[in-house]
Formats: C-alpha cells, sequence, structure tokens
DNA sequence: CGCCGACCATACATGCTGTCTGGTCACCGT
DNA sequence: ACGGTGACCAGACAGCATGTATGGTCGGCG
C-alpha cells in the first residue's frame, strides 16, 4: 500500500497531530502511564491512522526527541568550535543545555525513562550522548593542544571516557531539574555546579 | 492438590522464595518486562500468595533494593569516618560501589529504570541516593576543616550540591557500567574516571 | 464515472494486573 | 477427636493495554 513516509507539509498532517498531541500529554503524564487511546483521543485520530504512522508510541516518542534535540544541537556549537576561551564557552554550552531541557521538559525526561526498556530508543539516546561526548573529546583535545599546562594536567587521563562522563553527568543533572529534584531544581545551582565540575576536571580552575 | 513442602517453620518462606525467583529472572529481563505470572511460576508459588505478601511488583523491587544497598552500606562506612588520607579511603570508596553494582546489577540497574515512574520506587531510591550525599557532604566538611588549602579552594562553593552531583555522577557510571555501554564496562576505566573527577573536584589533585 | 488512497469505526486476539471465590491442608487448643 | 484458623492453592474474573484485521466513507484524479 502506499507508503509516504517524508510527505511534504501539506501531506502528512495527521502524523504532526498526533506528535503535538503526544508532546502535549507529556506534559501531564509519565511515558509509560500514556495509552495510545489517550494520544489518539487528544489528536482526533483513529487508532488504524495512528498505527499507520507509527510502529508504537516508542516511536512516537524517538521522532519527538530528534526533533527537540535537532534544535538544540546548534546550541553547542559554539562549544565545539574552541573560537573563545573555555570558560566563556563552557558556560554557554552548560546554559543551551539548560535551556534545551527547559524546553523540551517533556520529551527529554520520557526518553531518560525509557531508552532502558526499548531497543529502538536505547540506540537513539546512546547515540546522542555519543556526539555530545565526541564534541567534548574534540575540544578538549584542542584546548590540549594549545595549552601545555593542560596537556600535562591531563596526562594518563583516558579523555574519551572523561568527556563521556562529563556528558552523563550532565544528562543527569538536566534530569534531575526536569523532575524537580532539589537542589537540582535551582538553575543557578545547577549551572554553577556543572561549572565547577568541567572546570576543575578539565582545566584546574575554581569555578 | 494443595500442599506445603515438609519445610521447616520458616515463617515467611514463600515471601524469601519469591524475592529469589524475582533476582533470578532479572538477571535475564529487564523488570517492566517481567511479569508476575513468570515470577510466581519460577517461586513456585500462586498468585494468591504473591499478592498476599507484596501489593505490586515494585514492592518486590523495593524490598530487593533494600536488601542489596543494606549490605553495601557498609562498604561506603570508611569513607565517611575520615581515618586515612582522602585518596586512599575515596578509592576504597568508588571500588565499594563498583562491588556492590556488580553483586548487585540486575537489581539496581531494574530500580534505576524504573524510580521514574513509580512514586514508592522514587522514594526509596531519591532517600537511598540522599543517604550517599550526607555521607559525602560529612567527609567534604571535616576534610575541610582540617585543610586550610582545600577550604579556600571550595570558598563560594555549593558543598551538598556539589556532593549530590559526585553522587549521581557515580549512579550513572555504575548503570551504564551494568548495561556494558563503553567505556564504562571496563571497570579500571571506570574506577579511575571516577577518582579523577573527584580528586579534582574536590581536592585538585591530579589522578 | 469509477478507482484508489486517506481516513474512520469497530472488533478482535492477546497479554498483563489485581481481586475474588472456593477449596485443601496442617496445626492447635479444648 | 473435633472444630477453628491460618497458610496456601487453582482458577475465574474485570479492566485495560497493545497491535492487527475488517469493512466502510469520502474526495480527488485519470
Amino acid at each position: 500500500m502506499a507508503r509516504r513516509d517524508e510527505n511534504q507539509p501539506s501531506g502528512a498532517e495527521l502524523r504532526v497531530r498526533i506528535l503535538d498531541a503526544a508532546r502535549e500529554l507529556l506534559k501531564e503524564r509519565s511515558f509509560d502511564a500514556l495509552s495510545v487511546a489517550e494520544i489518539i483521543t487528544a489528536a482526533g485520530v483513529s487508532r488504524a491512522s495512528f498505527y499507520f504512522y507509527f510502529a508504537s508510541k516508542q516511536a512516537v516518542l524517538a521522532e519527538l526527541v530528534r526533533r527537540a534535540v535537532g534544535a538544540g544541537h546548534e546550541a553547542a556549537e559554539p562549544w565545539v568550535q574552541a573560537s573563545a576561551g573555555p570558560r566563556e564557552t563552557l558556560r554557554a554550552g552548560i546554559e543551551g543545555g539548560a535551556d534545551l531541557w527547559l524546553s523540551n521538559a517533556a520529551v527529554l525526561r520520557a526518553i531518560v525513562e525509557s531508552w532502558g526498556s526499548d531497543p529502538q530508543l536505547r540506540e537513539l539516546w546512546l547515540a546522542l550522548m555519543g556526539t555530545f561526548t565526541d564534541a567534548t573529546i574534540g575540544r578538549i583535545e584542542a584546548d590540549r593542544a594549545a595549552d601545555p599546562a593542560m596537556a600535562a594536567r591531563l596526562e594518563g587521563v583516558d579523555v574519551p571516557a572523561l568527556a563521556a562522563t562529563l556528558t552523563w553527568t550532565g544528562e543527569r543533572l538536566y534530569y534531575l531539574a526536569a523532575c524537580g529534584v532539589p537542589p537540582f531544581d535551582d538553575r543557578k545551582v545547577l549551572v554553577d555546579t556543572l561549572m565547577h565540575l568541567w572546570l576543575s576536571a578539565l582545566y584546574a580552575m575554581d569555578s
């Protein structure tokens, strides 16, 4: 039968309605407490149409995450291009991450809680964390090449592992903030603490 | 047809059978892919008995976690009592955490993946992280009082937030290791990276 | 005009949860 | 010896979820 995956904007309007409805519902219910029935009711779409456009509700979430993070990818751009000093670009990157999470809290929270139990979501999330880790590695290597003191400090350190650690720490803290878990629900505390961690781990700087 | 194996009057023996069966099954299936039917089949227990001892499978997991972490709590004891230098006790604590996760990987993985969607598990896990955070705060304050250089370095730092961050970073890395996500599936990499992070964030030491 | 693709309503098979009923056994006090 | 009680079992049940299948409606386009 007809397969029109990526139709033009005028094309698959129902697909967008489903995505929008799911995103709105995620602000109220957790992902696993969300049923397909609720989504199609909110979207005003039939069950058959839902399963025509998406293989499962996990596929809907995957699409929402791709859209959310795609928009936020540029936010971390300045950090990877070592155009300015580490402190300024680092803070910009951390603030960018906080903004990304703030404006997509429900969707990101959902995938963080679900990637452990769905292969498709797992692959997506690990890949996303991988791109952030790679960007961090690139930045560290660039700074290390330009700064002998930093090079000496990172002697014997597994940089990819450290970059991955910092990336995952960010994931966790942003997630806890989105959940309202103190003290990370206070944005200033969150950003300052991440700053301290990155600066001390990489540059031996105080915050 | 009903028989109650000629076992000794071990109070609630079925309860233990259920817990053991669930723990074994968690090594093969993820928690949410695990059904009550499977647990009671493996435990050789009726459905009614299951719901007599536990309100839900979440309650089983909560009990398993309490037992696992209860045994591991002593592992972190040396760290909280500042009996030796930070580097040695810190490494002992981190290794202890790795051991705890290694010997209870399935159970801990299950709760990490599930506390976001169950109030009871959430409260339990947040409380556990809280106790680790509190222990860390205590140790930091003790070291800070004894070491003027460290006190100066931590000037203006939100110590509780930093302690919580280090605790949650541990949670995340141990979890990723239990999931087999590289590079944390390599125990040496995991421990060394955590060491570097803690030492640089708290003591400005290289690893 | 008639076909076809997009869409809908509904029903279905399956699986899981949590509750309920009714029954079997062992033990314990009288 | 008898009847009660507690521990346990098998199985049925209602409710809800998912993913698929069936059949029908509507509008545009060749």
